[in-house]
DNA sequence: CCTATGTCAGTCGGACTGATATGT
DNA sequence: CACATATCAGTCGGACTGACATAG
């Protein structure tokens, strides 16, 4: 079987699967990709958040508009540029990341089962470079 | 950067590079996918494809409807059961397979550039063991 | 002017659920 | 009757393109 298509499965059958995690938050893969970005990253803007996550600034804006209604982040007007909404993670999106983290955390635990330290490592490093390759197209 | 997010990447920056690839021959990449299980395995019906792609048949149907308007497969009842309808390439959906397989397999040589025999096949047997792991649960 | 940002609006393709008819 | 298959129809969420106003 051809590596692409083995590739598109995984990450067919992990998104199922971590969107299985997450359902329970509420959360959509996307609102939970977005606030991890956030938590790593604080006061990104929408287009900032956009170029991220490689989507379009309308798409990022729909997924932030749930994120607030659910009051997960706050967004802030930038103090010195008139037009940039800057977002921050709420005390409330902090907590519901942490518990959807610790249950992406065991899921991936139960992905790597029976790979060694450095094959784990191997896998990482080697996904890396496959998406730096393609980039570099 | 979780390794979840890396592969969902990888994946994503893979699909865009395999569809530009074969967007010369008028393919999506469902519709690739379907002509190359199609090739490995001929003769299948519309359930078998969708249960091989993981899709409704009702998804798969839409896929074998463009492809046979294309006239890259032929589709001819089963000789022993009324219903069953079973797929072929025709010599046209060879033809593009082969053009469109030589494609993607050099995209997949630049994507493993760097990578020497053991680590690519090292990453082949990681992504199918966390898909299997996956799978299991 | 040119560029970046935010955002309203419409579009589009893909996969889904529901319903129905038919063959074993 | 149960079950699998094919297929028509509608729905739905996600990402897209287009358009526009505004800030720098």
């Amino acid at each position: 079987m051809r590596l692409s298509y083995a590739i598109g499965r995984l990450d067919h059958t992990l998104s199922q699967a971590i969107e299985a995690a997450i359902a329970a938050s509420g959360l959509k893969l996307a609102q939970y990709t977005t606030l991890s970005i956030l938590a790593a990253q604080p006061s990104l803007s929408n287009a900032q958040l956009a170029r991220r996550a490689f989507v379009r600034p309308q798409s990022m804006n729909q997924v932030l508009a749930g994120l607030e209604r659910q009051e997960l982040i706050t967004r802030r007007p930038d103090a010195e540029h008139g037009r940039i909404i800057r977002m921050e993670l709420s005390p409330r999106g902090h907590t519901l990341l942490a518990t959807c983290d610790r249950h992406v955390e065991a899921l991936e635990a139960a992905m790597l089962d029976g790979l060694d330290p450095e094959e784990r490592a191997a896998l990482s490093r080697a996904v890396a470079r496959a998406t730096e390759n393609l980039r570099a197209r």
